[in-house]
DNA sequence: AGTATCTCCTGCGTGC
DNA sequence: TGCACGCAGGAGATAC
């Protein structure tokens, strides 16, 4: 599935081939995403300008003249670049397809539709879905002090609460539990009874685990062939995600999976406390 | 306000 | 080989 570092490398990966072209047209042969492709679209589209391609948590924004353009690829979505001149016949679960003035073309592809395109009308992107989101993670904003005290008197499990939007972004189930592991800490701990010290550690193990993994995203995307989006790209360098009932990589012991929040968990009894 | 649960959807793995 | 089934998951919506 797209995770952060996926849609960071899909958003450098368009952006060179879209910025500061026009649009010619918008067509979309599927509306239904996890909310309807607004009515109209194609027409505020039509002959206006893509400014500039940015991201705001797993949130692609192309700025375009009078509004922004909101993009979610959900759990299954990808975004291709068809060159100028090129035959690519659809396929199946290709909702959407931007075409600009050169000839270029914009193609979302979307099996389980849990993405989205939506727009909002004026420069800045106070859309509801954007306006509660926590810090992003590899910025200066996000650190163990403002962590730790936002997490006293709560009593989730720390992995809710490093994947809660609200307090940081980008954070998925696979790099929570990853993040857990090598911080050395129980994801079902209350989250306010986490030492300082501890979320120095965790703060730490999230920056290098998400740092990673743009650098492995960054990789894969190239031959990303929008297969299903399954780890198996870093999958070998994964230390507990996917690994219940093997054995711990640091001391051995059997990896125990639970449920958490409806997410699976995995975690080492003994190394992580 | 904080917490837990439900929901959307398709593809894949599993068991018969 | 084919089928039914359960599961996976981001994150908003809903119910306490």
């Amino acid at each position: 599935m797209p995770e952060l570092p996926e849609v960071e490398t899909t958003r450098r990966g368009i952006a060179a081939h879209i910025e500061g072209k026009r649009i010619a047209e918008l067509s979309v042969r599927e509306r239904r995403l996890r909310w309807p492709i607004p009515d109209k679209l194609e027409a505020r589209l039509r002959n206006k300008t893509i400014n500039s391609v940015e991201r705001r948590a797993k949130y692609l924004l192309l700025r375009i003249d009078q509004g922004v353009l909101i993009v979610h690829l959900g759990m299954s979505g990808s975004l291709r670049i068809l060159e100028p001149n090129t035959e690519s016949p659809l396929k199946t679960h290709d909702h959407v397809e931007l075409r600009l003035e050169d000839g270029t073309r914009l193609r979302y592809h979307d099996p389980r539709r849990f993405g989205c395109i939506l727009w909002q009308e004026g420069i800045d992107a106070d859309h509801p879905l954007l306006v509660d989101l926590g810090p992003e993670p590899l910025s200066e904003e996000f650190n163990a002090e403002q962590l730790f005290l936002r997490s006293r008197q709560r009593k989730v499990p720390i992995k809710s609460f490093i994947m809660d939007n609200r307090i940081v972004v980008g954070v998925g189930n696979i790099y929570a539990n990853e993040a857990l592991f090598f911080a050395g800490i129980n994801p079902q701990r209350a989250a306010g009874k986490i030492s300082r010290a501890r979320y120095v550690k965790l703060v730490d193990c999230i920056k290098q685990v998400l740092a990673r993994a743009i650098e492995v995203g960054g990789t894969t995307l190239r031959d990303f062939t929008g297969s299903d989006g399954k780890p198996g790209y870093f999958s070998q360098s994964l230390a507990v995600y996917g690994r219940g009932g093997q054995p711990c990589t640091h001391c051995k012991k059997p990896l125990r999976e639970i449920r958490l929040g409806q997410r699976s968990t995995v975690y080492c009894v003994n190394c992580q406390r």
